[in-house]
DNA sequence: ATGAAAGCGCTAACAT
DNA sequence: ATGTTAGCGCTTTCAT
């Protein structure tokens, strides 16, 4: 009768519902948990906490998932396969019914240490496997739309900084750098091309670098807006100025973008409703298991800051 | 044997591990946790997690946690009782072995509505009943040291940006703040007192008030430095210039204050640490029911930037 | 409409 | 040193 089973007179009802009260009984999950061998807990995936973009996502997650009784477990894998494992291990033991990921690096420990037919989806970034669906941006149009504005503002030596070679928003951003430039027929040029960690510290790093060897840039695109914050302290600590001197351009519109000085252009990602899509697609696969979940673009949209307005 | 139990012949540890390993077998935890009637998890009560400093925070509980074989339940309750409750409910329900709550204002919910005697550690906050331990810094300490830093570089009005007047870390502060200013024979003025949620747009909204009404300041200490790196932008957007005309003083240190334009003098938390701590803590009440666990005092630093340096 | 009983997978206590 | 069994609290099926 306490989960609406069968038809049941209104005085039990009432009875019951007296006694529940009365002794301020409390179900104990735990046997429903094991009965049903489901607990309601959703394991998510991050690259890392300390990047703004996955925290807004987080809360996407976590309020979709609170209004439809589930609970976030947080796993911040830093990319560290051990974490990855302990992590996809405690999955493996039905403590979690289903998998979001937005760590690229975890894809590959998902799917071959993962026989058990644990449900994934994954947020943000594009799957290399059918099996797994998937909600994003078009990257590749991001790419060729902050470059294509770039150039439209007379910048003509575009620095490209990446994060990885491998993850699949980051080539695709590329391309889309690159498409862009060819089409204005700039001829692309791998020197302008270089790969940073995603936090402050590497971003300014790398811009330093760039500026060391002076190749004559007059902007920079980078995937993160964590790497465009460190690389708008490089510009101005090398005595140069953003954008007089160099127009950056970053991606992700966390909320210090607008706070910094200057305040910087980027591409925005709808990053809580990537979030909250993640649930509903996950909770759709948990309650239809033969269905098919399809994955899903999300607009994205170009913010033009101080950063690039001379 | 699967749990060291017994004395076990070598030879039939070795038939046993192998079948493991042939059949594959992963133990189902939620037989184990009904019949330990414990989950391995643990609750993490955060006001939100859009302010970095929570963020570290959450670094060091997470790290310690798996280290220690336990899981992180993130629940961001945005100082709503809704969602304090929903949380506080599960808890009941024997989903987690434990609390670690930052949420100075989730301390009354969790105390009064929960009659079950489940572990519970502040972190950040002092608390007001001997049940709860608590880790945090000596926060008076922490507003004596940046006010007597502001009057030592010379400003004698000295705005105080609050984010409560019922939270104690934020008591604290202000307390500190009051016993530096009586100390230099400043008079308190209270008119210098100002409040502001803890984000960027409100410190931002904030500090635009104080502008605008001129008290004649000449420095700003704030209990957070999301306030204060709002406070920031709204001094360089009124025409004003940091430090010049205004010296700012934050609290956290988040990583986001040195890459401020001009960087953040603030006072450092040992965010990472107090996560750490606070684990180790429940970990102990977990472990022994009856011990009582001692609160626990981290030192913090003023980090001195260009915000207060002319 | 209500009651009774089996069993989810594990662990701990007991028997061998 | 190994084997057996009861029972954690719930849900579900079957019997009344």
């Amino acid at each position: 009768m306490l989960n609406n089973h069968a038809y049941v007179s209104p005085k039990t009802r009432v009875i019951v519902e007296k006694a529940i009260k009365n002794l301020n009984y409390k179900p104990n999950m735990l046997g429903r948990n094991l009965r049903r061998s489901s607990t309601q807990m959703i394991l998510l995936f991050l690259p890392t906490i300390s990047n703004a973009f996955y925290t807004k996502v987080l809360e996407g997650v976590e309020d979709t998932a609170r209004k439809n009784n589930y609970y976030i477990l947080l796993c911040e894998t830093n990319g560290n396969p051990d974490i990855q494992r302990f992590y996809l291990n405690m999955a493996k033991q039905h403590l979690v019914d289903g998998i979001i990921s937005m760590d690229p690096s975890a894809e590959d420990i998902i799917l071959n240490e993962t026989d058990q037919h644990i449900p994934i989806v994954q947020c943000g970034e594009k799957t290399n496997d059918d099996r797994i669906p998937y909600v994003g941006i078009d990257n590749v149009a991001a790419g060729y739309k902050a470059t294509k504005y770039l150039l439209s503002i007379g910048r003509d030596r575009i620095s490209f900084i990446s994060s990885s070679k491998t993850y699949n928003y980051d080539i695709d951003r590329k391309l889309g750098y690159q498409q862009a430039l060819e089409e204005a027929n700039i001829p692309f040029d791998p020197e302008l091309i270089e790969y940073s960690d995603l936090d402050f510290d590497a971003g300014y790093q790398t811009m330093k670098n760039i500026l060391a060897n002076n190749k004559g840039i007059n902007a920079v695109f980078t995937v993160g807006d964590m790497i465009a914050i460190g690389a708008l302290k490089a510009i101005k600590d090398s005595g140069l100025t953003c954008p007089n001197d160099i127009a950056v351009v970053g991606v992700d519109n966390i909320p210090f973008a607008s706070m910094m000085n200057p305040t910087l252009t980027t591409i925005s990602q709808p990053s809580y409703e990537m979030g909250s899509n993640a649930v509903r697609m996950l909770l759709n696969k948990l309650n239809n298991p033969e269905l098919e979940v399809k994955s899903i673009l999300l607009p994205h949209e170009l913010i033009i800051r101080d950063s690039t307005m001379v």
